[in-house]
DNA sequence: CATGTTTTTATGTATATACATAATTGCATG
DNA sequence: CATGCAATTATGTATATACATAAAAACATG
């Protein structure tokens, strides 16, 4: 039962991690409180509460207050994805980036851009369309919205050298987003600028960003056939 | 210059989180340290610390030991995807779910799966093939691979009332796993289960989940036309 | 001048203490 | 017995203090 003094808070969260796996603490069970461990791993009670508030935010752990701190009968799984700027995405892969500005105009968005952005539906957005590309192949193309009321900025770019992916994140903050993934299959527009098959099936990543309560953009990242997201849990 | 002490970490958060919303700190900053801030915030360094390795581990700040604090060059969207047991996910949408298993077999596995699960080439696995309905309507397809070496516990279900997914949570633990996420064409036999067109564009989430050096089960499980995974950034 | 060593410094963490807060439990009262 | 209020309790957080550690900067030495 005595546990040599550790007394670091990862060795702490480490030996809970142990129980919990070797089914010492079973799913759902109520584990012994922060008081109670700190005496018995020989620690202060603050080194307890940052090991068990950690796996809580993983998902291991569920806790509230006067109930006490329980092992997660559901643990759910939280996958992090990076959503990185794609340049740095595929040259942290180790290749060539390469860029291509396809399309560029200003018009009335349709609806459910314009709905999404929350604009009226006469206002005009800009539209931008760009190639992404890893040693010459096509990568990802990307396929942005851009509320020029709110980012009248952009209306200055021309977005033939640095993408509006990139060049968004450097210039116009933003303070929450919306995220979504899913598979869409190729249009013909698609299936040319990414050189396969109509129909392909594609990873789509959209996003939807809002500075406080202004929309800034909404873009949908097509992916090229094959491509994978990769996480640890 | 001098803020209102507002002295919880939440608070000092926020502020930190404007200032760099309203680019009072720019991208690749280096912001005052921790001292500076607690005396300007009138609130104790731990305070600041806790603000702001928060912020670290969401990636809007880079912190090293002696180097200082900086607001990151390059801001990495983190989207956390919550992967739930199935039938939670389908009942937490306010839809009833159902369950089908459509096999279940004792062979040896395809060359990639075995290898992926590091087992020997002629060792058998268990492969269950099950469908999760919501609202009686195909939801999604689960491909599933269990190393029995690892798990032969698995081998006394027949896996037709409970589902692998919920089993294998349930009463396997498991200490890592891998994750990927990618667009699949459906295939016939996909088609057929899921009540789609051959080819159509299916959102798969393959895993991989181990325990400490023994690999545990690899899972795909495809997804209905459709089918969209949403967070928040 | 290059190179290795020491000093300095900002973050990282552990501790005791105190109080805040949410939520359950138990008690009192109609 | 129901119902509302009070006491209890486990987590949540703030603080001062101290020391650990990584890494940059300063320095010394050949």
């Amino acid at each position: 039962m005595n546990v040599q003094a550790a007394q670091t808070w990862q060795s702490v969260q480490q030996e809970v991690l142990r129980r919990i796996h070797a089914r010492e603490w079973k799913l759902g069970d109520l584990i012994p409180n922060e008081a109670e461990l700190a005496k018995e791993f020989g620690c202060a009670r603050t080194t307890v509460n940052r090991a068990l508030r950690s796996l809580a935010e993983r998902g291991l752990l569920e806790r509230r207050r006067k109930a006490g701190t329980r092992v997660a009968a559901q643990p759910v799984a939280k996958a992090t994805l990076n959503i990185a700027v794609i340049r740095h995405e595929v040259e942290d892969r180790g290749a060539r980036y390469g860029y291509q500005l396809a399309l560029r105009e200003v018009r009335v968005a349709p609806t459910h851009i314009g709905a999404a952005l929350g604009v009226g539906v006469r206002d005009t957005l800009l539209h931008v369309m760009a190639l992404h590309l890893s040693n010459d192949a096509p990568y990802a193309l990307e396929d942005r919205w851009i509320n020029t009321i709110h980012v009248p900025d952009a209306l200055g770019q021309d977005f033939r050298s640095i993408s509006a992916n990139e060049w968004l994140l450097q210039n116009v903050p933003y303070t929450r987003g919306e995220i979504s993934f899913s598979a869409e299959p190729a249009s013909v527009e698609n299936a040319k600028h990414l050189n396969c098959p109509e129909s392909s099936a594609l990873l789509a990543v959209n996003r939807l960003t809002w500075d406080h309560d202004q929309s800034v953009t909404a873009v949908q990242v097509l992916f090229a056939p094959g491509h994978q997201m990769r996480t640890q849990i």
